[in-house]
DNA sequence: AAAGATACATAAGAATTAGATGTATTAAAA
DNA sequence: TTTTAATACATCTAATTCTTATGTATCTTT
């Protein structure tokens, strides 16, 4: 990862409600890859930070997971539920609410795509 | 703080160095009360977070402190240093694009000043 | 056959911040 | 005049979140 780390903490959440909102169904390894794919390398999910994420969100019933067998390999599917559709939302306003403040308070401009 | 808090993580540091390097010299208190009146009351950097923020910057010879003292009251100054110059220019370059980043991956709008 | 990629996962530790608490002075309001 | 709010410093515990390391196992490519 380029960035600082600490950047990236509390948006990993939201990365992965917007994702699934974007994807219907994705596995763990997917989401990370997507992720460094969509970033150009940029951000780096670890599995060490996204599955205990990923197990965070079922918990409180913002995705659902289905089991799928390739070969013998074991995939595990992630996908929004409706109160996960609704979170994300949220987490996307916020951040994006969030991002305005902080372009305003330091005066920053940052390239829309 | 309107915002979860997990998301001002890692953008502390930043605030602090680029306020400073608007202002020549603040003390603590000045600086929340600074954010909160151009953050409009959306950010509130509390001062559990800010005064450890401070000392490390000390530490890390990016800031360097003069006592003034207002009545009988003590108030502490704190200004860059031109290495703490340096830092702050390139911690809002990293936040910067770090923005763009995340813009581009969740696909955001945020609006500019 | 070995190496690298795919794919799940946990666990210890680092880093950062919130919230509580503490001290003390000064100004404003009741 | 008393008490409350604001100013101003600061520390400490706990919560949260992520990194790094580790582990297991399969599949694919060299």
């Amino acid at each position: 990862m380029t960035y600082s780390p600490e950047l990236l903490k509390g948006t990993l959440k939201t990365i992965v409600l917007k994702l699934l909102s974007d994807h219907k169904k994705m596995y763990g390894y997917e989401i990370t890859q997507k992720v460094k794919e969509l970033t150009r390398d940029k951000i780096q999910i670890t599995e060490g930070a996204l599955y205990p994420t990923l197990h965070a969100l079922e918990a409180d019933g913002l995705v659902t997971t289905e089991v799928e067998y390739i070969g013998k390999r074991v995939r595990k599917y992630y996908s929004l539920s409706p109160a996960g559709r609704t979170a994300g939302r949220e987490k996307l306003k916020e951040l994006t609410n969030f991002m305005d403040t902080m372009i305003a308070l330091l005066d920053i401009k940052p390239k829309m795509a």
